[in-house]
DNA sequence: TGTACATCAGTGAACGCGCGTTCACTGATGTAC
DNA sequence: TGTACATCAGTGAACGCGCGTTCACTGATGTAC
């Protein structure tokens, strides 16, 4: 019980080696270019201390990649239960708004998330890519749930969830580099995307094809 | 004239160091990675020659960025003409074969490509963007042509086009870590998708909104 | 409550190594007369 | 055609620097009796 205040400490501690290293990446830069000295001077941490806290760099880098995840998985969970209600167009946007949103309070977690979604460690990538299946199939159950309570014929949900987020992933790329007013314009852009994958869903439903 | 031989010489000697280069990072390694003298030993050469070819690691960057971008172009642009004959559903198979061709031809420079769009080099970040941006837009002019050629009412196409690419290379990534049996499913998957893109495009120019 | 002992977060020195770049050079190729 | 000179691709040594990790340590915190 009260070594409980030795292991708070210590979570402090790993807690302030995340913020440092997030903070050494928000100039652009990505996570191979982190050095073990360079986070540890940021913390205000002698080098070594790191080792109390990660087994090594490639551990660091996966919590780095945790915590991007769950940023990921709370914001998009934000208001999920009400997409059934509003209607499809509104959810469209309100979907595409979620993930603009992320992307602008996390872009370094975003940035990290897409690099080492092809970084040469196959844990990060694994980590990452099983995350996006998640969002992939919360986003296709979504779909299935919304459209069956509008009593509409079931669409292919999966695939429109696969080809949703791939649109917003692009999004998020794009708007990385550009002004406030181009951001605003591709989000829209992003927006007309999907709600034309939500159309082409319902004509594919109706077993409509090219 | 006769200055040809030494330039010729030289020429290949830089396509040796870009085929060094691209060497090391078949097996998974991204560019950031690779050091001055890795290079140039793989080369054959002192490290201190590659700076008769490049003024530094960065232009030696750049140029196998280029050269990636001229393999995405080549292999997208290959039978592009014949995209209007085939109609609209071939046109979307054949469409989503050639990047996946490329991909698989040239997947370190797919990875490349996708690594670099979001990396620290503004100058790297800017070629390939604007690379992608080009492969959009001609995409976007193929689709006018066929839909025009077909008489039927014009559709999103730029927007079509940004999808259908977006679907594409998260195709390119979600390829890279699969078996070949998974690649092909993987691959049709995305094809059904650009297909309900295209029947979405079909529905907005109708003037059907969600 | 007081004391003896165990735990363990944080430290500083040291390891071998490769990094990108500069410099003065060598010697073959190319040029001018 | 022969000779003197210029060019320049390729070389090897050296620069200062940070890398990730190991090790033996210190001293405050926690535990047992």
């Amino acid at each position: 019980m009260s070594e409980g205040a030795r292991q708070q400490q210590k979570k402090q501690t790993r807690e302030r080696i995340l913020d440092a290293a997030g903070r050494l990446m928000a100039d652009g830069r990505g996570l191979d270019s982190l050095g073990l000295r360079e986070v540890a001077r940021e913390a205000g941490l002698a080098a070594t201390s790191l080792y109390n806290h990660f087994p090594d760099m490639e551990a660091l880098g996966l919590a780095l990649i945790d915590r991007a995840c769950f940023h990921l998985r709370s914001s998009m969970a934000e208001g999920r239960r009400s997409m059934i209600e509003v209607g499809a167009a509104r959810a469209v946007r309100e979907l595409v708004a979620r993930f603009v949103r992320f992307q602008q309070d996390y872009e370094n977690e975003f940035r990290l998330l897409v690099q080492q979604r092809l970084g040469r460690r196959s844990s990060y990538r694994r980590r990452i890519h099983g995350e996006l299946q998640l969002m992939v199939n919360e986003l296709a159950e979504d779909v299935r749930e919304a459209v069956a309570a509008q009593d509409r014929p079931p669409v292919p949900a999966q695939r429109e969830a696969e080809a949703a987020i791939a649109v917003m992933f692009g999004l998020g790329i794009a708007m990385l580099d550009v002004s406030p007013a181009r951001r605003r314009e591709l989000a829209e852009n992003a927006g007309d995307q999907v709600e034309i994958i939500a159309l082409g869903g319902r004509c594919w439903a109706a077993g409509d094809r090219l």
